[in-house]
DNA sequence: CTCCCTTAATTGTCCAGACAATTGTACAAT
DNA sequence: ATTGTACAATTGTCTGGACAATTAAGGGAG
């Protein structure tokens, strides 16, 4: 059997990276260094660096190159999260109440929530998260788009379910994993009126969507009075 | 903000494929065809077909071309964890430094957190967990063990590491599954002088351990000062 | 009819090169 | 110390071409 050349630098450049020898958070060699160690040509050191990213092993970046981001492949327990009911359980059956549709800048906040380079635009959508029926609401919520979305943000309804699917029909794009971070926070006296709840604790939950070649396109940042809500998962031996 | 040519592509092709104008089980044009038609070269076509194919849309062998295998993109999402270390990825480098083992009747707080009937009868383990050579505590944290492995909590040595292999060496079982439950809590003036953190929000991280037979074996309660902690995941799509 | 073989259509792999987009870094300006 | 700017390193996109590998389809032999 075989092997092409460019699985043939995958394999070599994933061994490096299980075995150790190349620790998590530093960086392959570039793809101009590659074609020289391996004399090939760019395409070939790129199909290896490819495999390897969808792998989950490494990312890459303009001028950062490729960063190791794991040093391993398989997985033992896994949370399967069949559908978006699932995934945003408390959100399968609330309402998206959008009061404010804006395009911005990044700073203060909002660069801390995207991490991108200060004065990028963003179109952000914020509001509250609501039962029907329910007068408190779920939450409170922001949604960052990245501006190749552009224009959607007016064709979202103002009472809207989940966003991520709209963002794969209007890109025709895939999200290829989420990113989710989830955190105590303390809650100021602005944001619990506005939740209907105590001051006090808040549990915030953020999440980003990134597609296939790591863009990141949407970020959600949730804001859940402690108390009612517990995020809760579970998680199968495979 | 420009949209790439084989992305556009891709959307014009996934769009015919989603609104049922090329149904399952029928044909994209060739490759060269789609050269071509949008007057593009061969690299580009195939990278439009390659985010078709990775999307789940399409399947492509030689002499077939490129077949539609679905109608719409799947929505499923994981979380890959392959082991405790990323379980716990906060864990992995920390060792849990028991203060107290004993035997206790489910009652109070206790009952709260195992929600079992009153009275019965579950061994505790409590202490802190610890980043060796760092002098403030991850987190405040609670073991508890099912009676049918009375006798392991004398052996579990005063630091250890994840507690659940522990718990399927000694029955011989295979844990399941985990629930997970995340809430932000207020930290009392008393767990905040444990954590060495102002008093506020922490973050509440419930796990339940469940063999096969759906027999709940652990229960671990972890509390984290808010501010160093974040819970981070990274959900998959399959 | 069935099986094998050839043929050719199609995708897979690979090359060499070009320019665009992104972004870390260093340095200047405030 | 922070912000802006210019530079350059690196990956991203795209072209045009070549040959290899795979395999659907058709034709011939038994």
């Amino acid at each position: 059997m075989k092997q092409h050349r460019y699985e043939q630098i995958a394999k070599a450049l994933g061994e490096r990276i299980t075995s150790g020898a190349v620790p998590v958070g530093d960086s392959l060699p570039t793809e101009a260094a590659l074609c020289k160690k391996y004399r090939v040509s760019r395409y070939t050191a790129r199909e290896a660096l490819r495999q390897l990213r969808e792998a989950g092993l490494i990312t890459r970046r303009p001028r950062s190159g490729s960063t190791v981001t794991a040093s391993s492949i398989n997985s033992a327990f896994s949370l399967p999260v069949s559908s978006a009911a699932d995934l945003f359980r408390y959100a399968s059956d609330t309402r998206f109440v959008i009061g404010k549709r804006e395009r911005i800048k990044a700073a203060g906040e909002a660069l801390a929530v995207l991490g991108c380079r200060r004065g990028q635009e963003w179109i952000k959508l914020s509001g509250v998260r609501r039962k029907p029926g329910i007068a408190t609401p779920v939450c409170l919520i922001s949604v960052y788009l990245n501006m190749a979305l552009a224009g959607l943000e007016k064709r979202i309804p103002c009472s809207a379910g989940v966003i991520y699917p709209l963002v794969e029909k209007e890109l025709g794009v895939r999200i290829a994993w989420i990113d989710q971070k989830i955190e105590a926070v303390p809650l100021s006296p602005a944001n619990a009126a506005a939740l209907a709840c105590k001051p006090g604790c808040g549990l915030r939950v953020r999440r980003y969507y990134y597609d296939a070649t790591e863009r990141l396109l949407e970020v959600s940042d949730s804001l859940h009075a402690s108390g009612g809500f517990a995020y809760e998962m579970r998680l199968r031996r495979d």
